[in-house]
DNA sequence: CGACACCTTGAAGAGGTTCAAGAAATGTGG
DNA sequence: CCACATTTCTTGAACCTCTTCAAGGTGTCG
């Protein structure tokens, strides 16, 4: 909830790759700068945004964990991604100027308040900023499709393979090892995502481990045989002949 | 695979207000005829674009009605969307370049090529477009965390009455009825789009036709009772007592 | 140390799938 | 324009995966 004055620039930021668009020159980056007005706090179990807030910015997760998840009538919610450091989230509050999903730490949170009005005007200066915009959202509508695949297409076993597959491929590419990772959200999150009961994850995770593809400990997962876990994406929606 | 010659501009289009973005003044409207250099027209059963096609250009459906899908390796594909007149589709290829879905004409469709990057250079000076670029995009992601959820959490009746219903919106946006339409596609590119086996989904419509909610002769359909199916998707999550 | 949230596991049950057969519609070629 | 092939749709019965319900175990935090 708290705004700070800035300590770090754009230009300075280990994760620029990641959330900034590249090949800039020196004046332009210094503008770019300019972008990131705040920097922002969110305790683990608090919302970055809600549904139904005005949208007036973007965010660049400097440090933590999010979940993004939309909300039905009735109460439950289903989780529509994970997200970590140097990802952009609150590109849904665009199009209506109000947010439809809310954004909740998983653990505690820092992230770059990116003023959109401020975005637009940079980017109609700034080519490789507008393609950048371009594409964060382009990336979004393409990893959903996968999401729809996932849910529309594949079995228990399947969905939590890609899964965590997935999650240890993006937090390979920020330096964390390939083979070990800590969950930081509970199984009933996991099982909203992959539209599973936490129970079915639960005894999904047993199974894997019987077949010594990982060891799970509690949130604590380290894969054994990344291959396998491939595998079992690839070939389970072929019958067994 | 054919491009022809315009001949109504965007600004006489009577689908303007869907594609494009609205309270322009008379110069900005003539700079924009400018983006729709040609029309193509696409066969049914014949692809917009492919999986791997190199991207160029966002289209902007005139007549006629699509599907998107992603393919799998192993053959099976799974269906993300489903695309009528005055929709923009293309926006998966804008990340990587290159194409991630296919675009199948399920009838057959005009549709106006609108390259990318001339669409950037435009939307650089007119910021009408720019915010028009963005919200379509913001949109797509909306609509993809709503089919998450239909995936994720609803069951078999509630997807196909969710289904329903929000093609019959988008068909009275456009002036069909409110009560009746045509499904341009099986029951299996429906159950692929709904995470169902198309004999999941035939039975599901003899069912509503049983309960009197709809009538169903092959690919027409009457909605007999709308609130019905509105109750449906609402309620079916919470359990019965 | 005790309360609470989270996780695991078992057993029974339900919803959807699979396999199969036949009917209806659509398209094609003579 | 009709006969035939093909695609699409419907329906039944058996099966299977995942869910539901329940109980107990584990870890965490004040």
């Amino acid at each position: 909830m708290i705004s700070q004055s800035i300590k770090v620039a754009c230009s300075n930021c280990n994760l620029r790759e990641l959330c900034m668009p590249l090949g800039l020159n020196e004046d332009e980056l210094k503008r770019l700068d300019d972008l990131v007005a705040t920097r922002r706090k969110v305790e683990r179990g608090n919302s970055l945004y809600r549904n139904g807030d005005k949208f007036s910015a973007l965010y660049a997760i400097r440090t933590g964990f999010f979940k993004t998840t939309v909300a039905v009538e009735d109460g439950r919610d289903q989780v529509t991604g994970f997200q970590m450091a140097g990802e952009v989230i609150g590109l849904d509050g665009i199009v209506s100027e109000h947010h439809t999903c809310d954004a909740v730490a998983l653990e505690d949170a820092e992230v770059c308040v990116m003023n959109f009005d401020r975005i637009e005007d940079l980017s109609r200066e700034i080519n490789a900023l507008q393609r950048h915009v371009h594409k964060i959202m382009s990336r979004e509508i393409v990893r959903e499709h996968g999401v729809m695949l996932l849910l529309g297409s594949m079995r228990a076993e399947e969905r939590l393979a890609a899964f965590l597959l997935n999650l240890v491929q993006r937090l390979h590419a920020r330096g964390f090892s390939q083979s070990e990772l800590v969950l930081r959200m509970t199984r009933e999150e996991i099982g909203s995502y992959l539209g599973l009961k936490l129970e079915t994850v639960s005894r999904t995770f047993s199974k894997f481990v019987e077949d010594g593809i990982v060891e799970v400990k509690q949130r604590h997962v380290r894969i054994l045989n990344s291959d396998a876990l491939q595998l079992i994406v690839n070939t389970q929606n072929c019958q067994p002949s």
